[in-house]
DNA sequence: GGTTGCGTTGACGCCGGTGGCAAGGTTTAG
DNA sequence: CTAAACCTTGCCACCGGCGTCAACGCAACC
């Protein structure tokens, strides 16, 4: 299987395959000719990559998942490292949760003052025709 | 003030209020040698725009509020553009906690899924023992 | 032989708020 | 007079996952 091929498979573009070879985590060999050449199993990694990164995952956060599934396993969840980051992930899931709620709640009181404030000057406003 | 003493004052940097000002927020005068002049109130809507930002607001977002103190409104979310653009904020805030709750689920689970895994593992490589 | 379609590498653009540097002008203090 | 501290404009760098174009090589079909 070539680049566009894979490409095609997998729902993105070569330029994209490349550039996560050039980060080391996809591997294809080569023809003759130069053309790169992906087996299968490539074909899942392109697919867990996408997977991951759909989560908000790094490009870099994801190599220990594809060293895990080049590792034979059927998930590339289950190695020691992956979890590591699967757990550091949740956490700053958790750390992005708690300040975005934050924000909410200070966007949202702000929203309530200044509609108190607006109604407050529409009644003094009536009040003065 | 100049520029510096400002920059000072609001607890940032030259470069940054500059920065503000080819984005048509912050609007000093000048002096005979070029200097930029900015009087108190411009400290105001410096705050307001570092209290904007941090709260997760783009330079354009914040327009209509330096709009709204420099109008001689006591604070800047009164006016109606204020008003909607808090609006928007608060419902892209709603979403993004969404899609952020989903995540932390799917990593969860995704996390869960993974250690049980580990932990059948093991237990069946005691066995072997 | 020419066209078409795929492949290759390399490089720039984007977004947005800011840091940092260059090369100069001004003002003030010593 | 000079040094230091301030100001000016203008431009490059950053981050990250690509899109996109350039300029070229290779393959296959007419």
């Amino acid at each position: 299987m070539r680049i566009g091929e894979l490409a095609q498979r997998a729902g993105t573009s070569a330029r994209t395959l490349r550039y996560y070879e050039s980060h080391g985590l996809v591997r294809p060999g080569r023809s003759a000719n130069g053309y790169r050449v992906y087996d299968e199993a490539e074909l899942r990694v392109v697919h867990e990559i996408r997977a991951l990164l759909a989560v908000g995952f790094g490009l870099d956060d994801i190599r220990p998942f594809v060293a895990c599934l080049r590792a034979g396993n059927s998930s590339g969840d289950v190695c020691p490292d992956s979890v590591a980051v699967l757990r550091r992930k949740l956490a700053e899931v958790d750390d992005y949760l708690d300040r975005l709620g934050a924000v909410r709640r200070q966007l949202h009181d702000q929203l309530a003052r200044a509609i108190a404030h607006r109604e407050e000057t529409c009644l003094r406003t009536r009040r003065r025709d």
